[in-house]
DNA sequence: GAGTGGTCTAGACCACCAC
DNA sequence: TGGTGGTCTAGACCACTCT
């Protein structure tokens, strides 16, 4: 760390609360760049002496830092700037058929686009019945079966996002697509040799905090929100024939879509 | 809150820490529906005398929870699940001219979609040299100036939204697009009368923590996200003419994209 | 005034990491 | 072995809200 992180003064008589006022010398520390990603931030016994503090009102600012994703502690070791991962651009074409002619699935088809090698693992399919909200997407009855497809997907052995996928089990039954491995193209090619060419694809985005199981999934440390995208594919005959709920790591993705504007 | 709430027992010898193991149950009871929107979770004192703990423990389990977005904390009054707001949805044909020709911008039609009152604040127009990733977008090089509109979204008196808009000036200069209040259909509008027909957007779409003055001026509950959208619009030339930079609270808003299977 | 959460102190023991 | 962060205790004083 830069020696000169510490050398502002706190004034306990103001009304801003110290740890917030040590909070806020580091992250000026940070957007300013005197603390670069990666850099170690002082250890809370160099803070307790400098600013002239309890451990508690030390840690507390460093928990500011760590909760706007500023910072990761790595316990044994120190307190670090985050070094934000490579952000991985989506485009909104993921989905065209010409990739999937070439006998590509759209998650292959961003390794490719970033040079990392593509992997699944906690592979499941199954058959049950939908949670509501997947039932009125499929426009299916409550009770109506389902398979389920669950996975997760990484890069380069590293999680960056979980899916599942619900279709009519009348659709999906005895097909390829309860395979684990449905092959080339994925599940998409299998639906379009089915009859059920593929026309367009809602996609509704939303962002919250992680559920604890779902910053386990995803190794995610703290700070970090997920993005969930639910996509629903439609025939040419207008029909919904898949939901699937992803969950991604916000930092590691911008969505790229675009709007006709009529 | 329930009495039960509080009846599960803590093991002290457990691998996992007990502020933890106390999150975890008030957690369930989230989950479960025992405790419900709105409702007050116990006290700090209580937790103390009913897990026998000391205070910090349980405010480390409090925390955990705030931090997940799951609670917020009142200030001499008491900790309370989290109500969530009415989510808005987003659809990806809001900027379509139609909607301009009836001189609606797009937070009004907004804003009519959920029967709310419309208003901005925080308005103000300058001339700038704008950030190098504003005149990548806007294809002009880093020192030409541009127009930037920024100002502050509320939907019946609650801010919703803060949005900074760029245009090259050659395009904006001594056209109502410089004055506070454009007119009918808004910017988009004007545009359009200068003979900048709109053809189509890109919208690049991320997710943060909010820094402290976006959570400030949205008016953020801890352990909430925000969206960032990064719109531009071209016109049926394919120039870039204008680059309009959005903050979101994240749990307010789901936004929808329509995608083509091509 | 009683009860709530917000801040801060001063200590303790532990688990993890690097040397 | 020494330094780091993680957990936990037992207190204190304060600011805010409600009655």
């Amino acid at each position: 760390m830069s020696a000169d992180v510490l050398s502002q003064a706190i004034d306990p008589a103001s009304d801003r609360a110290v740890y917030k006022q040590i909070a806020d010398h580091l992250r000026a520390a940070i957007a300013q760049g005197r603390l670069g990603a990666g850099d170690q931030l002082p250890s809370e016994a160099q803070m307790m002496t400098h600013y002239g503090v309890a451990r508690m009102t030390a840690r507390n600012a460093l928990r500011l830092l760590q909760d706007e994703g500023l910072i990761t502690a790595e316990h044994g070791r120190g307190v670090y700037v985050r070094a934000r991962p490579p952000v991985r651009r989506l485009a909104s074409d993921r989905f065209a058929q010409r990739h999937r002619k070439e006998g590509k699935a759209a998650f292959d088809i961003e390794a490719e686009q970033h040079g990392a090698t593509p992997q699944v693992d906690m592979l499941t399919v199954s058959e049950a019945i939908p949670p509501a909200e997947v039932a009125d997407r499929l426009k299916i009855s409550d009770n109506s079966p389902v398979v389920v497809r669950s996975r997760r997907y990484l890069l380069d052995g590293k999680p960056v996002e979980t899916a599942i996928s619900f279709l009519p089990a009348d659709l999906a039954r005895g097909t390829p697509i309860t395979d684990p491995n449905p092959g080339p193209g994925g599940i998409y090619a299998r639906l379009e040799e089915q009859g059920h060419t593929l026309e367009r694809f809602t996609e509704e985005v939303s962002a919250r905090m992680p559920t604890p199981e779902e910053a386990r999934r995803l190794a995610l440390p703290p700070g970090v929100p997920v993005f969930r995208l639910v996509r629903t594919a439609y025939d040419i005959d207008g029909r919904a024939v898949e939901v699937c709920d992803t969950i991604m790591a916000a930092d590691a993705y911008v969505l790229a879509y675009d709007l006709p504007a009529h």
